[in-house]
DNA sequence: CATGAATGAGTGTTCATTCAT
DNA sequence: TATGAATGAACACTCATTCAT
């Protein structure tokens, strides 16, 4: 992932060392802590390296400036997810396609849900971000790991896979994250979400690829 | 939908004259010109003010603070497009259900589409912004429409409506965003368009809302 | 008493006709609440007018900017007080030397006690302005009035009475001010107030003036 | 007398390098220059960081506002003043009561004197600042340092000395200020100040104390 | 004359970034 | 290499004053 990052972006060293890890860490989880905490205005990098219990000298030998950072925790969040979503399709192959629609749907919701202020905090930090690159490449890895996936379909017929899962792709991932921004009631989230996979599986019926 | 802002964000004085509304059109457009070609952390109150033709001090007695004018800027985006969906609404009750779909589908799509660069604009404004009360207030306003709208389908079984509604707008309105930040090329998007509503369409079939 | 104003903080227009008079006073007392409730640095000419009930316009009719306004709200302060101290000399022409004493230190004492926070506002005032000439043509005017008193004293031997004079105004002035800083107990400052006046007394024993 | 500084008023840091307080020493100076040479009114914070050859945000290190910066620089000047004065009061133990009025007059009136501009200078300056405190601890020290004194007269008799040290205390420096604030010409100055150690004098006698 | 909207220089304060130690 | 004090451009916001209506 982080091999798309531009130029002016990338952090300044791959850290190799435990050591340096460690730092790294350290500085993501701080800056996720104050991001959830204070929100993203308040977001200094004084504060983040006090925070992260290194100096700010410290951080900018990792992050030659705040946009860096920034971009690296996004990078690594969509990272995360990337393999999540991976994990799902690899652990779905040969299925029936509800039973995939119905995963792909879980994993996504579940990542979204799990730690929803870490999530809200990163969407609120994009802001400041060219992050074109970082979403075109995440949007890649999960297209082309969930097109594998469905073209393994043991109730798949061929037809235009790519469109359709382009479809079901952007109309999940879509829905979740509007789900999610709307401050439903759980009840109301949790019967969405059925309904989401009704309709997914209602869409596959119709198209005639099942 | 100014009845919602929070009092410390409600603009200073409603325009009543010609001139005053004059000022806050000009101040609104400069906000989004300067937004659309700067982005938001270049966005400063003086910039507005010397692109609007006006000055510091004559937007400040519009506009209380930065937060404020964001807020107005986005209430107003949301409240155009409120009567956008809701006069598509109006304009297809007793129409079949089918119908429904294509115009709300179509409605959305093109108000985002059409001004995309404003869109993407808004959207980084509300980082720095409490618009919760914003959206929560658009979606009512768009529910109760919308659902209106379906109930008075000349092809409508009575259901569990409102359900059906919660899960259409979101799908619909998530799709759509969805769509519109990852940069596909047109005819994908043409494509994606499609699909939505043929999605759509199966899944009031397979309810059996029709 | 406006006649030693320097040409520049001069107020605009004399008001002669009793609209005017009116307003002005407005303006003073408006002005004074401001002063008290909010402290000089919350005094804005525009609170002032508002408050008045007057325009910003009609303020600077009267009083070419701040600066004279808050001039000529001293001015008169100093004025009043003036009048009551020659009041009090008069009243006390020809009596001796200790009622003279003591009734000067009432007068004073109670001019300011009476409205603690308009004196108090009034000195926080005086920062923003060059109110030398005010203060030294307020000591002229007293100086003239208490030397007159003293010289008609019953018992008064003739000595050096102008010392004398500048001695006692500028203790008994001098100690109320200080004791009026200090946030004494009342019993401490009543029983201060007892003492200022034994000690004059002494004095005046003791250089054998009387 | 820094332990009495509100929070909200307090320096950040209290400097302990020798460069620091090189630095803290330079604002100080420098706002003491701006103060006496163009009024509290022309005082920045810019200014005083560009004239003490810092720059703002180092100034903002050490004082985290202005009115910190003020306050800081009023509790050093009545810091240094109690010094003086509680240095005068030790040295005179023992001594009799005319030596020590003697002492308290010409210690108070020398620092006032000595740099009458910066005296001005600071009192001007307490229109923004919520001073009480310092002021009233001071005058805690200061009516300390001379009841001891007092107390400790060869020739004092055994009487109400509280009274009597709270009133002396209060008359000789509401005196002193008093005429320090009208531009008397220095010999009625000299004049007035023999006058004023005559009347403590009187004074004494008259209650009996000595 | 009275009004009050408009002006814009000026203010206090922040914070990403650098670099001497 | 790590530190964190120093930097100063940039910002949001105020308010005395003016002048068209």
């Amino acid at each position: 992932m982080s091999s798309v990052a531009p130029r002016h972006l990338k952090a300044r060293k791959t850290p190799r060392q435990a050591r340096a890890t460690a730092t790294v860490d350290a500085i993501f989880e701080a800056t996720v802590q104050l991001l959830v905490a204070d929100g993203p205005h308040r977001l200094t990098t004084t504060r983040v390296a006090e925070r992260a219990g290194v100096s700010v000298g410290t951080m900018y030998q990792y992050f030659p400036h705040k946009q860096a950072l920034l971009y690296a925790l996004n990078a690594r969040y969509l990272d995360v997810l990337s393999e999540k979503i991976e994990a799902t399709c690899h652990a779905h192959h040969g299925a029936p396609l509800d039973a995939m629609i119905d995963a792909l749907i879980e994993t996504y919701w579940n990542a979204k849900t799990e730690r929803a202020d870490v999530t809200r905090a990163l969407y609120r930090t994009a802001v400041e971000l060219d992050n074109e690159a970082l979403i075109e490449s995440f949007a890649a890895r999960v297209d082309a790991a969930t097109l594998a996936m469905f073209a393994s379909a043991s109730d798949a017929k061929e037809r235009d896979l790519a469109s359709v899962n382009l479809t079901l792709v952007t109309v999940i991932f879509g829905t979740v994250r509007n789900a999610f921004e709307r401050n439903l009631p759980p009840p109301a989230v949790e019967a969405l979400r059925g309904q989401l996979a009704w309709m997914c599986r209602a869409y596959l019926a119709a198209t005639g690829v099942r």
